[in-house]
DNA sequence: GAGTAGAACTTGACGCGTCAAGTTCTCTTC
DNA sequence: GAAGAGAACTTGACGCGTCAAGTTCTACTC
């Protein structure tokens, strides 16, 4: 509650319009994300972080990465991270590694069983993602989609200036792939 | 990997456009309720969805609703709702009240105190919503937002037929009010 | 070359949401 | 009028994310 100081700005209520579009945008926020948990949950036994995670590292050549990228592209905190590859690596999905010279790096690597999970799940996903959210919009609902997504983006990031500087690459949007990498079959 | 048996559906990956729509999604389905969330609990000492159930309740003519109706209005399962509205009460924002007759009724009302916290809240989250959302958005992206934001529902409710049938009023998108309603000041 | 800064994690405690089970009512049906 | 069926919650255990601390390294500095 901060109000007291000097002639504090009036508060610019919703209009209609604009309320309609917040409201509607909680289905974005909220139901969607729900959504295509339990699916991805129902279909192959992991949670949509999980299956980002796994689905990060099979687009990589060696499907490896080291702990901090892989936060950065899945949006995650290195706590969080942490945890969940834990939990993944003790399900055989993938393997750390300590790398011994510079600092403490840490690398993940998709095992094979890893890597066939992902395979498996990436079809659902993909369908879930179109019958959720992508084959009803007209194509200029798809470019205002993209439109929007990238103006909250720039408006958060906007809220909070650095947040780091060093490690990150380009500072991306969470990743969830067009389909597994492909390698000899 | 499963491809073998049948002529089971190609995988419609996703193309350039769609890809990008998708990505840029994912701002608006994980960067946006974060970056609200935390400012609400900066702000405010609520969490997004506790806010949402104080303000919902600070619409009603009496401040009062039955606990099944407050849960639908939030999108939120009894269970949930009924561990946030204990803490909430334990923190004196609103009451429970055992309703005599007809069934197991319990309506929770909004007490003094917790009417002034979402009075003093709800200022911080309008401007939030607009920092980071709407302000950015010109007329035929936020009709846009609307469109999609209804595309979404739909395809979701499509997907689970029916959920329930009796106690749901219109089934609703979460509501989070244009401003607190006014009482006699 | 010892000390300090700091990057890159890991770990444990704690809080919130979910799921399954339990409780308490009413209403129907025979 | 006794037995179900079922609506409307409540409760407890468990899992995952967050936050604060701890651990290991490298690199710089004097």
């Amino acid at each position: 509650m901060k109000k007291s100081t000097g002639p504090v700005a009036e508060t610019r209520w919703l209009n209609g319009d604009e309320l309609a579009a917040w409201l509607a945008n909680s289905a974005i926020m909220i139901s969607l994300p729900a959504a295509l948990d339990a699916r991805m949950q129902r279909e192959a036994q992991l949670t949509f972080f999980e299956y980002m995670v796994l689905s990060v590292l099979s687009e990589q050549p060696d499907r490896t990465m080291q702990m901090s990228a892989l936060a950065a592209r899945t949006a995650a905190s290195l706590s969080r991270l942490s945890h969940v590859v834990g939990r993944l690596e003790k399900r055989g999905l993938l393997a750390r590694k300590r790398i011994p010279g510079s600092g403490r790096r840490t690398t993940a690597t998709l095992t094979e069983a890893g890597y066939e999970v992902v395979v498996a799940a990436a079809p659902g996903h993909v369908a879930a993602v179109r019958e959720y959210l992508i084959d009803d919009l007209e194509p200029h609902e798809l470019a205002a989609l993209r439109r929007i997504g990238a103006a909250v983006d720039a408006a958060i990031k906007r809220g909070q200036p650095d947040a780091s500087s060093a490690a990150s690459p380009p500072p991306e949007a969470p990743t969830i792939h067009s389909g597994p990498r492909r390698t000899a079959d």
